[in-house]
DNA sequence: ATGTAATGTTAAGTACCCTTTACATCAAAA
DNA sequence: TTTTGATGTAAAGGGTACTTAACATTACAT
């Protein structure tokens, strides 16, 4: 599964601190995403979906495993 | 977070555990849901949106905490 | 050259997703 | 009444999402 969150989120401007801030999670929980080292859960994933104002499908590939 | 996946199964006329089987997870996952035990994994939901020809936004509401 | 902001790594701990196994309940069919 | 299918509960274990904390790297400003 790979997620454009990185990507998003340098197109509105913010840092990694600021998105973990307004998503209510740590920064760590951010960078991991973001390199890929685990999946968001469905929770943070709609979380995600509402500040970037798109939705999970969009955010998310679920092609490979 | 609810879910309207039992919904969703009884229109699809299937049992949980045929179900269980198309989405490869347990019996004991399907039914877990239903009773919103848990929340679906990402990677979960998105199976279950294709089983269901829908969105993952359509099959969960996140309103509440 | 030094300081600062942004990004990254590693590690240890907690909570939750999902599994397997075993058993209980209920309705409908035999 | 007994059997069967569908649904449910409980418990123990593995893997993963997320946390906090401490430290490293890079780039840019001073």
């Amino acid at each position: 599964m790979k997620n454009k969150i990185q990507e998003l989120r340098q197109e509105h401007h913010v840092t990694q601190a600021e998105l973990a801030d307004q998503l209510q999670v740590s920064r760590q929980t951010i960078i991991s995403l973001e390199r890929g080292k685990y999946n968001a859960s469905l929770m943070l994933a709609h979380r995600l979906a509402t500040y970037f104002n798109t939705t999970i499908e969009d955010i998310f590939t679920f092609e490979e495993e």
